[in-house]
RNA sequence: GGCCCAGUGGCGCAGUUGGUUAGCGCGUCGCCCUGUCACGGCGAAGGUCGCGGGUUCGAGUCCCGUCUGGGUCGCCA
């Protein structure tokens, strides 16, 4: 930057921005919005403009619906030249109507629709744009295949579920502005050009071409740049941020998505949970007309992960996993011989068909498990199935109560290692409660979790993770997630069971934000990092300019991210996260009315730099 | 990458143990209709059954491969 910009206080009064009112727009074409029609109108000559939803020809007598973003009105033809002319309309026709609000004929009134009590005697229509047959009916009450609505989604966002869902994600940006600039948060863009951030999944890469052989790549999230933000002395920070991750995609995951970003200085882990209320509380309170009790309730990881086997549990429901590692530990049965055994009861699940019980196998199967070993107690209190004969006398007779079970429950078990037996008894609770009726679909369960460890063992990645570091270690959260403070000072002599200043927000199962209180002192970095097997060279080369800035003075920061997208499903009750986004692409990363990804021409090819070989040393900095 | 499901006129679906001319609803087009609101009536057009092989006298149907979409595990905060 060549010049000082001027300060704020030079430009003099900030322009007054509220001046458009959606709501009170100022009419062009139209005086009026269709779905605003009122019996009160009756008299009035209005102008409306919009697309004809439906058309009802009685030859002498014809019935438009006219449906603009407001709303649907019926309008009606009559007579010689307007009739004439109304016959000739087809669906999805843009027009002006001009015409006089009437009460509807006595009897005909329509109780189902807002504008049912008037109806518009056109005395003018124009076409201002005709439509080619659609390819598909745009009726709400008929099905249409995904690939379809996605191929021409500008027709499906004219369907009212579509429609809506668009203006409740609108409404969940307006709040949590609103909120977040009630306390002096400043919305900040960071770039989506940018360097490569050590988070885990694969990057997205853009060739440079002025430097041939170096590639940008898109965030996976804004992580640095919010802590540099910090650093620059901004104290809140937000945005509605674009993150992009290269991975495998699911109902629940597109390969770009929207955070709302949030950073924060000189807080604590209760500042920022505390925050995350508001905006929580705030969004559910308008849009889902749900007041939550505050404080959220809060627990730790190892309990989740004991009583829920998840990280993010479902709440909604009570049922408990029971650990029996201890009441088994004699036990004569080989596969309960292990360092966990624990199960999860399935209420009358006794009665199940021995076909029920195998598939429950084939499901367990699929989630990588070995099988899911199974109690029956009879209704008598006898245990039957094929793994009771292998239990001893005293572990049948002591079973139905250490696992709190009743007579017709079923026990599932699990045996291994912690996280694998809890993993599979954790998914088996879940779909216990789903098939029980356990789960009251119209409830809202919000939790905290908290003290997550600082760190996983390499030894337990899978192959395909990407590990940070070299080393035995690697965060669980990210690199620069803060110990807690008992921990601070002796983190690496247990890395093992240290705890980190990390939290999720949970709702009903769904991890819907997440965040951390991150490291602002150099030396505890720098340790972290050794526990982590990164060497100063490493650090450096990976994210010096983060290194860099911290030797400035550094406050002590934390944030959390909420998974947007998500959250807007989870507000507008749907099942997908292409639901809530206007133009999203499919499980191959493919978007469907662009088509994009597109191959490129060999000019495009040659001028990107795309084959250019990276120079040998790049000197960083230079 | 593994597993499961689907692909049949524009849309949504049916199609039996392989057997004549591949059906239904909606939509589209034409005509009729002055109180409908998912209007109604009469008539018409529209399909290489995702693609490529194979078995067979004969394949929408059976087998192999492949592509696309959806779900799920792996992966991904």
């Amino acid at each position: 930057m060549s010049r000082t910009p001027p300060s704020l206080a030079s430009l003099g009064a900030l322009p007054q921005l509220s001046w458009y009112d959606t709501r009170r727009a100022a009419p062009v074409m139209r005086t009026h919005e269709a779905g605003t029609l009122r019996a009160e109108h009756a008299g009035q000559t209005v102008t409306l403009t919009g697309w004809v939803a439906r058309r009802r020809d009685h030859g002498g007598v014809i019935f438009i619906d006219l449906r603009d973003a407001s709303g649907v009105a019926q309008v009606v033809f009559r007579e010689g030249e307007m009739a004439e002319r109304a016959h000739r309309l087809r669906s999805e026709f843009v027009v002006k109507v001009v015409g006089e609000v009437s009460p509807r004929p006595e009897g005909n009134e329509n109780p189902e629709l807002p504008t049912g009590a008037i109806e518009v005697y056109a005395s003018q229509l124009e076409v201002l744009s005709e439509s080619a047959p659609l390819p598909f009916p745009l009726d709400d009450h008929l099905e249409v295949g995904e690939e379809t609505r996605l191929r021409h989604r500008y027709l499906d966002l004219r369907r009212s579920g579509p429609a809506r869902a668009m203006r409740v994600r609108s409404e969940t940006n307006r709040i949590a502005r609103e909120v977040l600039h009630a306390e002096n948060f400043v919305e900040v863009e960071t770039p989506t050009l940018t360097r490569s951030t050590p988070e885990g999944a694969r990057d997205f890469l853009v060739p440079a071409r002025l430097r041939p052989g170096s590639w940008y790549a898109l965030p996976q999230s804004p992580q640095l740049f919010k802590q540099l933000l910090m650093v620059g002395g901004l104290e809140r920070y937000y945005q509605i941020a674009r993150c992009y991750r290269d991975e495998d995609f699911r109902a629940d995951r597109q390969p770009e998505f929207t955070q709302l970003d949030v950073e924060m200085s000189f807080v604590e882990q209760d500042d920022v949970i505390a925050l995350g209320e508001r905006v929580i509380t705030a969004l559910w309170k308008e849009l889902a007309d749900h007041e939550i009790t505050t404080p959220f309730r809060r627990i730790s990881y190892a309990e989740a992960m004991a009583k829920y086997g998840s990280d993010k549990p479902d709440l909604r429901f009570d049922l408990e996993l029971t650990e029996l590692t201890e009441y088994f530990k004699d036990t004569p049965f080989r596969v309960f011989q292990s360092p966990y055994v624990g199960a999860v009861v399935m209420p009358g699940g006794a009665s199940q068909p021995r076909r029920t019980l195998d598939a429950w196998q084939d499901w367990a199967k699929q989630r990588g498990s070995r099988g899911l070993a199974y109690v029956l107690i009879g209704e008598d209190g006898t245990l039957s199935g094929p793994v009771a004969k292998n239990l001893s006398d005293a572990e049948r007779a002591g079973l139905a109560e250490a696992v709190g079970a009743k007579p017709g429950d079923c026990v599932f078990f699990a045996a291994g290692t912690a996280s694998s037996a809890r993993a599979i008894l954790g998914a088996a609770r879940v779909e216990i409660a789903h098939r029980v009726g356990l789960i009251d679909e119209n409830a809202w369960s919000f939790v905290w979790v908290v003290d997550f460890p600082m760190f996983e063992s390499t030894g337990e990645l899978k192959d395909g993770d990407v590990a940070v570091g070299g080393g035995e270690w690697t965060a669980l959260h990210h690199a620069f997630t803060s110990p807690t403070p008992e921990w601070i000072d002796r983190f690496e002599s247990d890395p093992g069971n240290a705890l980190a200043y990390a939290y999720d927000i949970v709702c009903n199962g769904n991890e819907i934000g997440g965040g951390s209180i991150r490291i602002h002192r150099a030396d505890v970095q720098q340790r972290a990092f050794s526990v982590m097997g990164i060497t100063p060279e490493d650090a450096q080369e990976k994210f010096g300019f983060l290194l860099e800035a911290f030797k400035y003075g550094a406050p002590p920061h934390g944030g959390i991210a909420f998974g947007w997208d998500r959250i807007v499903m989870l507000l507008t009750g749907s099942d997908s996260l292409r639901d809530v986004i206007a133009f999203p692409k499919t499980g191959g990363g493919y978007d469907p009315l662009t088509a994009a990804p597109a191959p490129i021409t060999p000019q495009q090819r040659k001028e990107a730099g795309v084959d250019a070989k990276p120079p040998a040393a790049q000197n960083p900095g230079a």
